[in-house]
DNA sequence: AGCACGCCGACT
DNA sequence: GTCGGCGTGCTC
């Protein structure tokens, strides 16, 4: 008997262990562990991924086989297959998520139900669902109610037979384009009949006459200025009609320039030696390589890296996710030319599945990606680098909640390889492990060039409100009026965190809510409405109060629309570009703003935290943080850390050629040590300082943590039950472990659900993982109650 | 997660 | 009497 044991693609406690099927004869050869599998299961059929070959099952019943073979090859390898053990582990998350986010995104399949009718009168009566056709396809997911019950209906009259086919969503190579139906001749002719100022149609017409056999991309045609209404009123005149175009799909642009290794100086030439020292003797070394904005860490990672390849082993490269730019690419890509594969989130599913695919046939040998990156199927890895490794993107926010950093030194210690973490300003995990000797440290205590750091003021907003009340204080705008005159750049940051703006009625100060959360509207002046940033809701923004009829409900606080505005009243000859999440929604359009920006076809540019990371304009003189502090007002332990390091990272920015740059900090706390060490950009003095609160407070590094989150529709079912958790925990974990709570978090309540948490600090539990799991299926009977678990949390919010 | 079975209220 | 509400439990 040749069994498979299969994880099914179930997310559910009770699903989240291995069922197992019989092998068919004609598959016995080709099943192998890692490939995904087509099963029965109940009524339905479903995907699984086979975790395990047996000679016999435990099971009692009647085993049904495997109906079909969904991949050739493995999609995961015996590392993979590991690793995601492990971390559904560590993250308490189901096998089935793991191994579902190691894949690229695209290649999930689903089935869609077929149904089918019996007879031709059956399709005639029920027109509304057939349409003519025999036989219809209907996503299970996104059908109504009602549909369902009717067919339910006719599935028990025996009117329909309703079975599952399989769609597989990945690779769509197809793009939208378009393709001349007239002659040149004939173009020229509809020339005459449209209006002289349609420009865009004007284009159009040109290139389909200059190209007229030839496909065009849709989306080439809107990069060269023809608007999509252009094109599709080609079609309804009949000038062209729209085809659809495989493509050959290669997400780096432009070819590059082959570059070669830079001189290296002291420091990095030590790092280099001693990275390479370990790839050679196979040791999992971690490093952390700690060193400002400017130091050349990039050229240590690149040589590391060429070093691992000459040994003929692979490599790996993370970067936080709004620092992937083409720039960043384009680097490492002129090094290694291409044997560079690269996985990054703005990619489209199709470009990431090709990427992966060729990873997966062990075509390429580096990979550079964003957190994601780290489960790409490279074989004989022989170093991995996580860059800005303090970098908050590196911990994935839903299940699995896993930390790309625990799963680097997993790997690194699978492959026998080491992992160099880098940054300026490391966690203050990573650097006490570096104290401890836990990680080897490596510093580059030097600017590449001997350039001078950045001179910051720091301004205390406090004085300036007094005066003005503006979003500017008076030595920024001196400072702006400057290099405008100058024809020097600027770059104006506001931190958005709870500053967006809202909407508030100045006779009796009603602040318009979410009907369905505990937060306040916030104001989207290009969609016109008012905005819930946790459920989406949407209203239109009121002209007159709710309460008390007033007209004088108007905007409060300041997002970076208000922002803009006020720049542009006060300097109305400056350009500015605005970057925010409004802005940079669109694909591409991150990329548009940096270039246009890069091309000094903006003097300003504003915008929220995007703009403050791994960006280089070297004509930027000027760097304006206006409200430095907001993060500090969050009652979080990690505040300082991330102001810190985000004045930090935006002070980088300023003056990296021949300029001086400088920095202005706006702030309402000039005295905080955070902002202080910012000012002299001492890292080192942070680190002491802060580590000293940290102990006193029993927060990490000192202690690991947990944070046990709970929801409900009913506020007193939620609070209930977290009570008797924590009194569970504190019965069955020794007294040396803290349990905090529960306690409503921040926004108590979103989308009509009810949130509370408990929070754990401990530092050695060996009862603990066994009490969190017996907790997670405890609470799958009562489920009134949703509980999730986040191991080692970004926050205590 | 689905999907079916099963046990109690308001209707042709 | 039955249709249908959703609580409970299973899926190799």
């Amino acid at each position: 008997m040749q069994v498979a044991k299969v994880i099914v693609d179930v997310p559910s406690r009770q699903t989240n262990i291995p069922f197992s099927y019989l092998i068919p004869d004609n598959l016995s050869d080709s099943v192998t562990v890692g490939m995904r599998v087509q099963v029965p299961f109940g009524r339905r059929k479903i995907t699984g991924f086979v975790v395990e070959l047996s000679d016999h099952s435990d099971f009692d019943g009647k085993l049904k086989p495997i109906e079909a073979l969904i991949d050739l090859t493995p999609v995961i390898n015996p590392e993979l297959m590991d690793l995601a053990v492990k971390m559904s582990q560590t993250t308490y998350s189901f096998l089935i998520s793991c191994l579902q986010t190691m894949l690229p995104g695209g290649m999930r399949t689903s089935f869609a139900k077929r149904i089918t009718a019996k007879s031709e009168q059956v399709v005639k009566e029920n027109d509304w669902l057939f349409q003519g056709k025999s036989s219809v396809e209907i996503n299970p997911s996104t059908t109504a109610e009602s549909t369902t019950k009717k067919l339910l209906d006719l599935n028990k009259s025996d009117e329909i037979v309703v079975d599952y086919v399989l769609k597989r969503n990945s690779s769509a190579i197809e793009v939208l384009g378009i393709k001349a139906t007239m002659t040149p001749e004939q173009l020229d002719k509809q020339r005459g009949l449209i209006r002289a100022n349609a420009t865009s149609q004007h284009k159009l017409l040109n290139v389909l006459s200059e190209q007229n056999n030839a496909k065009l991309l849709q989306s080439d045609l809107v990069k060269s200025g023809i608007s999509a209404s252009a094109i599709k009123s080609a079609i309804d005149k009949g000038w062209a009609k729209q085809i659809k175009i495989h493509q050959n799909r290669n997400p780096f642009m432009q070819p590059v320039k082959q570059t070669s290794a830079l001189k290296l100086n002291v420091a990095q030439q030590n790092a280099v030696d001693k990275v390479s020292l370990s790839i050679d003797e196979r040791d999992a070394t971690r490093f952390l390589l700690e060193g400002v904005t400017g130091s050349g860490k990039t050229e240590v990672y690149l040589q590391s890296m060429a070093h691992a390849l000459e040994q003929g082993r692979t490599a790996l490269m993370l970067v936080p996710e709004i620092t992937l730019t083409p720039q960043i690419v384009n680097r490492i890509r002129s090094r290694f030319g291409d044997q560079v594969a690269m996985l990054h989130s703005a990619m489209s599913n199709g470009e990431r599945f090709d990427e992966w695919q060729r990873i997966n046939r062990g075509k390429a040998k580096v990979v550079v990606g964003v957190r994601s990156a780290i489960f790409a199927p490279i074989k004989n890895l022989g170093v991995i680098i996580v860059d800005e490794e303090h970098d908050s993107s590196y911990k994935q926010s839903d299940n699995p909640r896993y930390q790309t950093r625990e799963v680097a030194k997993f790997r690194a210690d699978y492959n026998h390889c080491p992992v160099v973490f880098g940054s300026a300003t490391p966690s203050l995990e990573s650097r006490a492990r570096a104290q401890k000797g836990v990680y080897q440290l490596l510093s580059l205590p030097k600017r590449i060039n001997d350039q001078v750091l950045p001179k910051v003021d720091v301004v205390d907003m406090r004085q300036e409100l007094k005066n003005s009340g503006s979003l500017l204080s008076a030595p920024l705008q001196e400072k702006i009026t400057e290099k405008l005159s100058r024809h020097e750049q600027i770059i104006l940051m506001l931190n958005r965190r709870g500053y967006a703006s809202f909407l508030m009625c100045r006779d009796c100060g009603y602040v318009p809510q979410c009907p369905n959360c505990d937060i306040s509207l916030t104001v989207h002046k290009n969609s016109h409405s008012l905005q819930c940033h946790y459920c989406g809701h949407q209203e239109p923004i009121p002209t007159e109060c709710p309460m008390c009829h007033s007209k004088r409900i108007r905007n409060f606080g300041y997002g970076s629309e208000q922002l803009e505005e006020q720049v542009k009243e006060l300097f109305p000859d400056a350009r500015t570009l605005r970057m925010d999440v409004d802005t940079t929604r669109k694909k591409g359009s991150h990329e548009r703003i940096i270039d246009a920006f890069a091309n000094h076809e903006a003097d300003i540019l504003l915008g929220t935290q995007m703009i403050a990371k791994g960006l280089d304009f070297p004509d930027v003189t000027l760097v304006g943080v206006l409200n430095s502090d907001s993060a500090l007002q969050f009652p979080d332990f990690r505040s300082s850390e991330r102001t810190f390091e985000l004045l930090t990272q935006v002070a980088g920015r300023a003056g990296r050629a021949d300029k001086v740059g400088e920095v202005v900090i706006q702030t309402y706390n000039p005295n905080h040590y955070a902002i202080k060490f910012a000012k002299t950009q001492d890292y080192e003095g942070f680190y002491q300082k802060e580590m000293g609160i940290r102990r006193l407070g029993k927060y990490p590094p000192f202690y690991y943590t947990i944070k046990i989150t709970g929801n409900s529709k009913n506020e007193n079912t939620v609070m209930t039950r977290m009570v008797a958790l924590t009194s569970y925990l504190k019965e069955h974990l020794s007294s040396k472990a803290i349990v905090l709570g529960p306690t409503p978090k921040m926004i108590t309540r979103v989308n009509n659900q009810y949130y509370y948490q408990i929070i754990i600090k401990y530092r050695f539990e060996d009862q603990l993982q066994s009490a969190l799991n017996r907790i997670l299926n405890d609470s799958q009977k009562l489920k009134d109650v949703q509980l999730s678990i986040d191991n080692e949390p970004l926050d205590f919010m």
